[in-house]
DNA sequence: CCCTGATTCGC
DNA sequence: GCGAATCAGG
């Protein structure tokens, strides 16, 4: 990869537009890397942006976060064990066309769960393939990756009634 | 940890 | 000139 008249002129447009440097080197392609972008532009004298756009942009507001009926009081793996087990066991049943599969490399066992990962169940809670998704939780520590807080929380009326009672049958 | 830009220095 | 490695900061 080489800086030809169109990436550098693209380069030039991108981050005047304020886009950050791993943005800009994201939208030039595989082969330019974050660190190439910031090294060009200090060549190219186009170090002094007027701050960064998203320096100026007051920062969004944030997105509230739907609370969970298990969620609450959780900071400790042996918490985590305590408090999603249960959740686990009572795991909605996903359409196939809902189903997304995460590769069992990626997928976590509740010992290795942090709070930063997705705690959505995957597998049979009784079988010692159970594990959980693993990806990263939404920003602000929510408990499941952007798909699975979409799962959870989205069309679930009637899904999260019948888990919550399914749940109570089994934990009352 | 995720990210940001800045700087250095061997190539 | 180039950019990986590193630094300093949010």
């Amino acid at each position: 990869m080489s800086w030809t008249d169109e990436r550098v002129e693209l380069l030039r447009k991108l981050w005047t537009d304020g886009l950050s440097a791993s943005q800009v080197a994201a939208e030039l392609g595989p082969g330019i890397t974050r660190n190439a972008v910031i090294g060009k532009i200090h060549r190219l004298g186009l170090a002094e942006r007027a701050k960064t756009a998203s320096a100026q942009r007051p920062r969004a507001a944030k997105a509230p976060r739907p609370t969970h009926p298990r969620m609450n009081g959780v900071s400790s793996h042996g918490n985590l064990a305590l408090a999603f087990t249960p959740h686990a066991l009572a795991a909605p049943r996903l359409a196939p066309d809902e189903e997304v599969v995460i590769p069992m490399s990626e997928r976590v066992t509740i010992m290795e769960l942090r709070e930063s990962m997705c705690r959505w169940p995957m597998g049979d809670p009784t079988s010692p393939e159970f594990r959980f998704c693993g990806g990263k939780s939404t920003v602000g520590g929510g408990p499941y990756c952007a798909y699975h807080a979409r799962v959870a929380y989205q069309p679930a009326q009637d899904r999260r009634r019948a888990r919550d009672q399914l749940r109570t049958q089994r934990y009352a």
